[in-house]
DNA sequence: ATTCTATTTTAGCAATATCTAAAATACTTA
DNA sequence: TAAGTATTTTAGATATTGCTAAAATAGAAT
């Protein structure tokens, strides 16, 4: 008999481990997961972000370009504006389980 | 005709972000999602903990500390050994969605 | 070209995270 | 009670985070 192994080798846990480390690290701030949860809605400037988030331009948009830079959002210039848009669907996963659990009318 | 409000109050939006955040940085670290994860399994004492992570013991017992202090895990001493296991269901949602997303075998 | 608006970038600071090394605690056994 | 084992706690060093204020860019309108 083949012996199958199913538990993954510590290098792979590891690998795994430091990949969801970088991906959680991303959502780990209150004023991320608020960008991310109205970007769920649709497309927004940043402007309009900002003000419904209630954070500085400068602030947000160093929060912008991090989301960017790991991939869970893409942006796109129309006019003056700058349009941002969700485009991971694992952020969208876990935004998901997130809501069920912390946006609970009832707790 | 009564107009029912869908959406969240900023504020309750923001308390709910800060718990989300909250929650998350536990979690936000490669150590402490490896520890997490050999929980998922049942509980296990420190010494075994440090060896499958990988970390010193004082380390690892100040992770264990934090994750304890958020209610994710609880401890039990029998003998000289103090053993730990996971108790939050939040976490374990999250740690399922976190395995589908990163320990696929094909990804 | 100059000015205006939207956004980004840079620099610097205060707070937080995470490790190591050393000291302290808790229970067990001789 | 003394010594041994498992674990925690403390102190301190270094790195990362996330803000503000100020300067820089990019495109639009005059």
């Amino acid at each position: 008999m083949e012996k199958r192994n199913l538990s993954l080798s510590h290098e792979a846990m590891q690998r795994h481990a430091s990949e969801a480390e970088r991906f959680l690290k991303e959502l780990a701030n209150a004023n991320r997961l608020m960008v991310l949860c109205h970007l769920v809605s649709g497309e927004k400037n940043v402007g309009d972000i900002a003000e419904a988030v209630g954070l500085s331009q400068s602030a947000l948009s160093q929060h912008l370009a991090r989301l960017k830079d790991a991939g869970l959002i893409t942006s796109e210039r129309r006019g003056l504006m700058i349009y941002y848009r969700l485009c991971s669907a694992e952020a969208q996963a876990v935004l998901a389980v997130l809501q069920l659990i912390f946006c609970r009318e009832h707790p």
